[in-house]
DNA sequence: GGATAAGTTTGATCAACGTCAAACTTGTTG
DNA sequence: CAACAAGTTTGACGTTGATCAAACTTATCC
């Protein structure tokens, strides 16, 4: 497990990916939680409705788009929320997707 | 073909609908466009990669999205970007997604 | 009215994607 | 060291979605 997984740079961020990998709801549930705690949660602390199997595909999509960072503390894997970078390539759509998430309509 | 099509209210437009809709680099084109124009436009004045029978099918999907507005003018379609309430309903959201489409990374 | 133009509908195809179970790897802890 | 816990990897499956060709509908124009 102990390898480093890749993160792409600011500069390669793209648009795209972005999107595709925010258009699932259970990754953008993912984002919400991240935002919401405000602090770095390991892959299991999150309230998912998916197995472990498929969490861990759905954390490798947000870190290759450039979402969330990973790091190994022991056995587990942390996530923390790449927002200030997020905001840097693409402003505001952060912002504007978890504020969406919160409205009834 | 005269039947006046269906449009959701602001009050039910949702988010993930939004973004299945914007997730797909067709689309986006066609709501870029139509920024970019700022008129309203007949379905077949955009300059798209499809044929005819998927263009329709994309129109169609925009529209159930409430991303953009339909109205037939004789045998022309014509389409117009929902703006003020897209900015009603998702505050930011048009207007950083049209902005991350811009830029080169 | 006949021809043409603009879109739509239907039906089919093909590729992507989310999902899981099972087996595996790696680290911690008694 | 043995057992357990946390994630990962692999392989398979089912659904969804983008795409097109062909036939169709509707309106305009000579």
């Amino acid at each position: 497990m102990g390898r480093t997984p890749q993160h792409p740079e600011v500069s390669d961020f793209d648009v795209q990916r972005v999107l595709e990998a925010l258009v699932d709801p259970v990754r953008r549930s993912i984002v919400t939680q991240l935002d919401a705690l405000g602090a770095d949660i390991k892959c299991g602390g999150f309230d998912l409705p998916v197995g472990k199997a498929t969490a861990t595909h759905h954390f490798g999509v947000l870190r290759e788009a450039g979402l969330i960072r990973q790091y190994y503390v022991g056995t587990l894997r942390m996530n923390s929320l790449r927002r200030a970078d997020l905001d840097q390539a693409f402003p505001g759509l952060l912002d504007a997707i978890l504020a969406a998430q919160k409205q009834p309509a």
